[in-house]
DNA sequence: CTTGCCAAGTAACAG
DNA sequence: ACTTGGCAAG
């Protein structure tokens, strides 16, 4: 294991092969057998990867079409083809089985559905038609949906999937787990449901992959011929049913190569079992393990920071991470007031490194652990006018309007979709309410056929009335047509045909709001993405699977994302923000996993800290509100845990530092005795608080003194003087309007286009 | 059948 | 703070 004899360079070899360290090389050169690879951050392992990949399909050890690659993100699939075209060319087009787990299960799966008593053209359904088809099967079971939410139970079917286990596998402890024994009963209604519906859900997409293969001993074989490589990137965050499909697969040749970092392992909340890479020298035996240690991505200070929080956790591989980088600057930790002046400061800091370094924005990342900690950054952007773009957070796809959308192309798509068909026949208001949907479902129960076939069946006998009966009537004969239409124009223009028909787009037209017209916008964009397919099956996959809106609205923008979304990514500037306990460790996850779930946390801080390159910023705030509230908090411990030599506390506002400026500030100060109680419990114990004090935090003469009051003071601010009612004034989101009225820094204006609003005055701007 | 209002519960992380 | 669901009025 130790001896790393450098496999040596081929004569022919390529330059981009050349370039590799000899662990890397190492990685891409022994071909055969199984190959581990424990890949610390930055250590290109991506480069190590391509090059693999490249080196394969250069020499013509396989066939593109016979290399399957795994990846978790489908980001990461994108960047993994680029990077290989770029090295041997247009070879990477013909990869067909290269994507995440889902997108290639669903791929397999759609070429045996019927196997799985499905049809190829199953639709994939989203949580939020998993959630409602649960809510509807619990309510029909007479249980109370209050007590057992329809949530709680898609959490459970979600990690029984995420085990491999079908209803017939369950103990009857897993079946006690929900409703007093109800669990198994209602895990089996909803798959048949959804075979009835030929629908999947996420989870579906891998177990019914494990099952055809594990069922169907030629279609095995099949693919065990075909992928003569197999490569899975984070290995360390696949789970059970990922980790049986993989075995499976690569039990006959065995040339598997598996990449992965424990450190970086945060997704056991799904599933993900760190044992899987602990155990794959036994799953192989012979298996060679390369480790890649050499950092090519951070300066030895953030790579100091990072490695001794991580030090921090006892279950470790081991991994000693080196770089050759200079120095660089100290991770800076900052401490502040409060949320808002937490995004003020980092828009601040943000505008430093532009005006010193002349970073463009596109080189900065904030990073936050929970996603509705983006909204307090993105006021302060637009307000200050920074430019900026969120990944994750509100998906594209999961607007109601892309999703109503969606819905008409499911229904004309698939008919069995009857979830699409609940979800747009009273949509637009058609006059179609629940009591005429309830109809609906009691014909289509009783004649045992979909929704839309028995709606349609229905427009013939005398069930509905009148005005329902026209109207429902007018629906189904315009999917009918658009059903035809489908066959002979390209997606982008039915889209265009269906919602000017359904009277979609009249509806929002009228409406005459900001709002609408974003939606509008929204459902052009959606036509435009649709022209790269050429048909509705094909949209709709990529579509539920994976469509994601990081479809940048081109300029240089600052990226707001949780950690999570932000692994595999690096950045020049990295601001950490909201470490805080609580917030990040996450109170949930400590009462929920204990010392596991800590060290779980640890990983995502070490990755957050990992993902810069030349400087990283981490901030925590005293005061916060959480559902509204005001609430005193201390820093995270894990910046106590932060080596000091390696960090560079530039002032702290937190524990005994905020109880002076509380008490300095205290008269004009609304939240000055929450303050007090922070440094109270902050005195008693915390040990990020003896980090803050110990690190300069007492400073005697806090010298943005007169910043902060400003910033404590934007809740109580003093209303501006340039404004009177009768003004003329623009507002970022609502356009231009009159002020009506004026309260302290309140205003009440009426907007040309957006109507009356009551709006904060710096908000507005004159002119 | 729709709309509007109030109360309640709430927000971790992905495909 | 913000959204969702239930219920009453139009």
């Amino acid at each position: 294991m130790e001896d790393i004899a450098a496999t040596a360079i081929p004569d022919n070899a390529p330059l981009w092969l050349t370039r590799l360290n000899p662990p890397q090389r190492d990685a891409v050169l022994t071909t055969d057998g199984p190959v581990l690879m424990l890949a610390g951050a930055g250590t290109g392992k991506t480069a190590a990867l391509t090059a693999r990949l490249a080196w394969i399909m250069a020499n013509q050890l396989a066939w593109p079409s016979e290399i399957l690659a795994v990846t978790f993100t489908n980001k990461a699939a994108r960047e993994m083809k680029e990077r290989i075209g770029a090295m041997v060319g247009d070879a990477v087009e013909g990869m067909p089985w290269m994507g995440t787990f889902h997108s290639i299960g669903a791929k397999m799966l759609r070429r045996h559905a019927e196997l799985m008593g499905l049809q190829s053209n199953f639709t994939i359904i989203d949580t939020d038609d998993q959630l409602r088809l649960l809510k509807q099967l619990i309510q029909a079971q007479d249980i109370d949906d209050k007590r057992f939410p329809a949530k709680q139970l898609a959490g459970l079917i979600d990690g029984w999937k995420n085990k491999g286990l079908s209803p017939a596998d369950l103990t009857p402890a897993d079946n006690e787990a929900f409703a007093n024994g109800k669990g198994q009963e209602l895990y089996a209604l909803y798959q048949n449901r959804l075979l009835a519906l030929n629908a999947c859900d996420f989870g579906d997409l891998l177990l019914h992959s494990l099952n055809l293969l594990k069922n169907h001993r030629d279609i095995l074989e099949h693919y065990q011929q075909r992928f003569k490589y197999i490569l899975v990137d984070e290995y360390q965050d696949t789970n059970a049913v990922q980790y049986l499909w993989l075995r499976l697969l690569a039990q006959k040749r065995k040339n598997i190569a598996c990449v992965g970092d424990d450190d970086q392992s945060i997704y056991s909340w799904r599933g993900a079992e760190v044992a899987n890479i602990l155990r794959f020298e036994k799953d192989f035996p012979g298996a060679k393990i390369i480790k890649l240690e050499q950092n090519y991505r951070s300066t030895p200070h953030i790579l100091g920071a990072a490695s001794g929080l991580i030090g921090a956790n006892s279950t470790r591989l081991g991994k000693t991470l080196w770089t050759e980088l200079d120095e660089g600057e100290k991770v800076q930790v900052i401490g502040v007031w409060d949320g808002p002046e937490e995004a003020r400061r980092v828009g601040e800091e943000i505008e430093a490194l532009q005006s010193k370094y002349r970073s463009p924005l596109s080189d900065i990342a904030i990073l936050v652990r929970a996603q509705h900690q983006t909204r307090e950054f993105e006021d302060r952007f637009i307000q200050i006018g920074l430019n900026y773009k969120i990944i994750g957070g509100f998906r594209f796809y999961e607007r109601a309007e892309i999703r109503d959308a969606i819905a008409y192309l499911r229904i004309i798509n698939q008919p069995a979709d009857d979830l699409a068909f609940e979800r747009i026949v009273n949509t637009p208001k058609r006059g179609i309410g629940d009591k005429a949907v309830e109809k609906i479902h009691i014909f289509a129960r009783a004649a045992g056929m979909p929704l839309s076939a028995a709606a349609a069946a229905m427009t013939g006998t005398d069930e509905m009335t009148g005005k329902a009966r026209k109207s429902l009537s007018d629906l189904m004969i315009q999917i009918a047509s658009w059903r035809e239409m489908a066959g002979r124009m390209p997606p982008s223009q039915l889209i265009g045909q269906v919602l000017d028909e359904s009277g979609y787009t009249d509806v929002l037209q009228a409406e005459r709001s900001v709002e609408a017209s974003g939606r509008l916008e929204n459902l052009s964009e959606l036509a435009r993405a649709m022209e790269d397919y050429e048909t509705l099956g094909e949209f709709l996959e990529h579509v539920s699977l994976v469509m994601d809106n990081d479809a940048q609205q081109g300029g240089d923008q600052v990226t707001i994302m949780t950690i999570h979304a932000a692994k595999g990514l690096e950045y020049k500037n990295v601001f950490c923000v909201g470490w805080e306990e609580g917030l990040f460790p996450s109170q949930r996850s400590l009462d929920e996993g204990g010392l596991a779930s800590l060290e779980e946390e640890r990983r995502l801080a070490y990755v957050a800290i990992t993902r810069a390159r030349e400087r990283c910023t981490i901030l925590h705030a005293a005061n916060r509100r959480i559902y509204g509230q005001w609430t005193s908090s201390i820093p995270s411990r894990f910046i106590a845990e932060l080596p000091a030599d390696h960090i560079e506390a530039q002032e702290s506002m937190s524990g005994g530092a905020s109880l002076w400026r509380a008490n300095w500030t205290e008269k004009g100060d609304p939240f000055a005795h929450l303050a007090a109680a922070n440094a109270t419990r902050a005195g008693q114990r915390g040990p990020g608080w003896q980090r803050a004090a110990a690190s300069g935090g007492f400073n005697p003469v806090p010298q943005r003194i007169a910043e902060n009051t400003r910033s404590a003071a934007s809740f109580a601010a003093k209303p501006r003087a340039d404004l009177a009612v009768g003004m003329r004034v623009f507002h970022e989101k609502f356009g231009y309007g009159e002020i009506i009225d004026i309260e302290g820094n309140k205003l009440d204006i009426e907007f040309e286009t957006a109507g009356s609003k009551r709006v904060m005055d710096s908000f507005v701007k004159t002119g």
